[in-house]
DNA sequence: CCAGACGTTGTT
DNA sequence: GTCTGG
DNA sequence: CCAGACGTTGTT
DNA sequence: GTCTGG
């Protein structure tokens, strides 16, 4: 699962494969510590073929919607999304980037009252980057766009606390995943795999 | 045919 | 306990 | 995901 | 928009 994330404060550039061409990507991310489903949020869209970053709605509204539902979809099972009616349009056409400092992961503890929750990064300390889609709806008059975190089984790490887990991917997929000409849905679903738990570390934190 | 759903996680 | 809002 | 609310009538 | 259930 991926339910709350944080964003770092620093403005890191980074750097895409797309079709054998590198782009550069300036970001300038808002710092959140503890960003929540219906928040908004920065991620990496495409835009006439060049990746640059966007702010929209944590919890994708479909296309089809005419106004905000009561669902959740903040997170988007990976073994159905490529099928299921709310997101397969996203999955073939309208795949974003989710860039962030860590994700965190509440367990819970005998004889507290309250869950702790551990922080999980990447081992290095680079930025992390989730699979995330995106949607258009009109709602009330507006365009309204929103985006979903990708999740799939959790790796022997982030499977000591949860049986979800958000899909990280690595720096030389970042370009292949936003690709709009990648539609061929099978192709598209090779990427939605448990990142390797050595690449990754975990810590208690409090919030 | 029309009406209604379209989602995830966690917990039981 | 369960729903809503962030 | 977690945190916080969860209710009504009437009066100011 | 598209599928499912009635």
């Amino acid at each position: 699962m991926c339910g709350r994330y944080a964003v770092a404060g620093h403005v890191p550039s980074i750097s895409l494969l797309l079709d054998g061409v590198e782009h550069r990507v300036e970001l300038d991310l808002p710092e959140s510590g503890n960003l929540a489903p219906t928040m908004q949020g920065a991620v990496i869209v495409l835009e006439e073929g060049v990746p640059v970053q966007q702010t929209m709605r944590w919890g994708l509204v479909p296309h089809f919607a005419r106004e905000i539902g009561k669902y959740s979809t903040f997170n988007a099972r990976g073994e159905t999304a490529a099928t299921s009616p709310a997101y397969r349009r996203s999955f073939a056409q309208r795949r974003c980037l989710v860039p962030c400092a860590g994700f965190y992961e509440w367990a819970k503890v005998e004889d507290a009252k309250k869950k702790v929750p551990h922080f999980f990064s990447l081992a290095d300390g680079s930025m992390m980057m989730m699979a995330g889609l995106w949607d258009r709806a009109r709602i009330d008059g507006q365009d309204l766009l929103s985006y979903t975190i990708v999740t799939t089984t959790p790796n022997d790490l982030v499977g000591q606390f949860h049986h979800r887990m958000a899909v990280i991917l690595q720096q030389e997929d970042w370009g292949a995943w936003l690709d709009p000409d990648l539609n061929d849905v099978s192709v598209v679903q090779e990427f939605v795999k448990p990142l390797a738990p050595e690449l990754m570390q975990e810590r208690v934190v409090t919030l």
